[in-house]
DNA sequence: GCCGTTTTCGGCCCGACTGTTTTCAGTCG
């Protein structure tokens, strides 16, 4: 059983026991065992072979969760998840998607008035039935009713690049606000995730009034879900919310670091503050001498994580997982910059699915500061693309040879390919051809239905090729799209260090494929990644900066990277020579 | 259910906003 599965478990068992109205602190147990199993980088299975003694040296897994892991490890159930599943009907839990509907209005409905599924609450609501409740009104039926329709569509998480281009375009317009004094946003999107649900904007501003009347004029705006003195959320014509809020200067720095979270990161840093007698909120940081509390600082972040002697954790760091431990250790990793990359080993040209010609690419790429570029069009199985066979391919190695005596020291182009792993296991080109290559990367892009078994083995195969030097997207997977394939990563990353070969964190945002988990799996077995762009074109090689942020995300340093090096050195890295 | 340089019991981050109330519970981040 793997640690998403597990983690899924408790996660249900969690929104089962809530909706009981279970103590919150017994159901926050069970959430936060859920994500330090899920972020984990080694599988809990084995950690549960050794007993649930070991299991509970885990944070926050204790005697009774850890024997938990162990029973779902061994059997592949959890005893208490059936009983609860027999107690509450699955269908209930779609309520709670429903926003402004938490566990006890939800629960409310279904002790009350049976409701069991969205349809039944929907019948309810236009029946009138509903606003008769405690606590509930006529106002909360219509929310109730408006919100069923976007219960499907809240909760979708756009891709970080989305959310990128919405934060440009808003802080535009925001600051066409007079006296604005300051805008950062936070969130997820601060903290760089692949994915964002929302979009949190922080500003400090002259007339708080004039920028939420700005931030409701936000052409895209669709409707208005709160205001009040300090903060207004929106939602767009697309359903993304948008959050404004608004602090004075001396609260800016602890607004900041407040709403950049993430919530697990700041409950331990609100944790520690406790301890010494301290106190933060997102208007700064106080000493507490009984009722009396004193601002001591806030204007910036730094000062905040300063006063707990605690270093400024870049935002991608800030997810409750290691950053705490590493700062105690005094052993923060610096962590990858753009700055660091010096190639980008997988682009395409015109001569299968990229728009760009070879000589574009190469110019795009030296325009962009990069010392060296592997040209990685694709093999022929994949004749979508106009992949290229053996005669193809050889002519335009030609080619770079020739451009590459033009170039001298200057910049280097590897012979690339970007060779499909075939259904049947095996690569898309002979032996020979392959073996005259600088760089192969080895990738899935058919039979990936198949079972576990099955296409592990043939990426396995690949790894072991004497002529392959990386897998691209190992996963397979598209944020929002399409899932990983059943690949066994750890088999994987077990080959590929045996071996001593790279994997790759490919940048397309859509992909960003290893994850962040994954990628910092692989870091603590020693295995070197690459972060390559997929470019299709000139533009794509901006990508770089997702991979970037991925990585850092992962606590990758410029040393987890291979291709921070130069060419030479990347060279000896590889095992031919 | 977890955890311990205040604690093996009694805590567990903190505040804004809404709707339904008339002082507050629920929800959200």
């Amino acid at each position: 059983m793997s640690n998403s599965q597990i983690a899924d478990i408790f996660d249900q068992v969690a929104a089962l026991l809530e909706f009981q109205g279970a103590n919150q602190f017994r159901v926050r147990a069970y959430r936060n065992a859920a994500r330090t199993i899920r972020d984990y980088p080694e599988p809990i299975a084995v950690l549960a072979a050794e007993g649930a003694a070991k299991v509970s040296e885990l944070p926050g897994i204790g005697e009774d969760l850890a024997k938990k892991c162990v029973t779902l490890v061994e059997t592949g159930q959890l005893p208490q998840l059936v009983e609860l599943q027999s107690q509450v009907p699955a269908s209930v839990l779609a309520l709670l998607r429903i926003p402004g509907l938490g566990p006890k209005k939800a629960a409310a409905l279904h002790k009350e008035l049976g409701i069991n599924s969205l349809d039944e609450l929907k019948a309810a609501c236009e029946a009138g039935k509903v606003r008769g409740l405690k606590g509930f009104g006529e106002k909360t039926e219509k929310t109730i009713l408006a919100g069923i329709g976007s219960a499907a569509a809240a909760g979708q998480r756009i891709l970080w690049a989305e959310a990128e281009e919405i934060a440009r375009d808003l802080a535009l317009h925001m600051r066409g606000t007079p006296g604005i004094r300051e805008l950062e946003f936070g969130g997820s999107y601060r903290r760089g995730k692949e994915t964002i649900g929302d979009l949190d904007l922080l500003v400090v501003a002259d007339s708080p009034a004039a920028a939420m009347d700005r931030f409701g004029a936000y052409p895209r705006v669709k409707e208005v879900i709160a205001r009040g003195e300090t903060k207004m959320s929106v939602r767009l014509d697309t359903g993304l919310q948008l959050d404004l809020r608004t602090v004075p200067e001396e609260s800016f720095g602890a607004a900041l670091q407040y709403f950049t979270g993430s919530k697990d990161h700041n409950v331990v840093l609100r944790g520690m503050a406790k301890s010494r007698g301290l106190k933060i909120n997102e208007y700064g940081l106080y000493r507490v001498d009984g009722e009396r509390e004193t601002y001591l600082v806030g204007r910036t972040e730094k000062e905040i994580y300063d006063a707990l002697h605690l270093p400024l954790f870049p935002p991608e760091l800030r997810e409750a997982r290691q950053e705490f431990d590493w700062a105690a250790a005094g052993a923060l990793p610096k962590l990858i910059e753009e700055e660091d990359i010096r190639g980008d080993l997988h682009m395409h040209t015109t001569a299968t699915d990229g728009r760009g010609t070879l000589e574009e690419m190469v110019s795009a790429a030296r325009q962009r500061g990069l010392k060296y570029i592997a040209i990685t069009d694709h093999s022929k199985r994949v004749t979508m693309a106009n992949g290229l066979d053996g005669p193809r391919l050889r002519a335009q190695w030609k080619e770079i040879d020739r451009m590459n005596c033009d170039l001298g020291d200057e910049f280097h182009i590897l012979k690339g390919v970007e060779c499909d792993i075939l259904e049947k296991g095996g690569m898309d080109l002979p032996d020979d051809v392959l073996a005259e290559a600088d760089w192969v990367l080895a990738s899935v892009h058919y039979g990936q239905q198949q079972p576990k078994e099955q296409i592990t083995a043939r990426i396995l195969e690949a790894v072991e090729h004497p002529s392959v030097t990386a897998i691209a997207h190992p996963t397979g997977r598209l944020l929002s799209r399409r899932e990983p394939y059943a690949v066994d990563l750890e088999a994987v990353m077990q080959a590929a260090l045996k071996h001593h070969k790279f994997l790759e964190l490919n940048a397309n945002p859509l992909r960003l494929d290893l994850n962040d988990v994954a990628c910092a799996a692989a870091k603590k077995l020693g295995i070197l990644l690459v972060i390559n762009t997929d470019a299709h074109s000139t533009d794509q090689l901006t990508y770089m900066r997702y991979g970037i942020l991925q990585a850092r995300r992962a606590g990758l340093t410029r040393e987890d990277v291979a291709n921070t090096r130069t060419w030479p050195q990347l060279k000896k890295l590889l095992w031919r020579t």
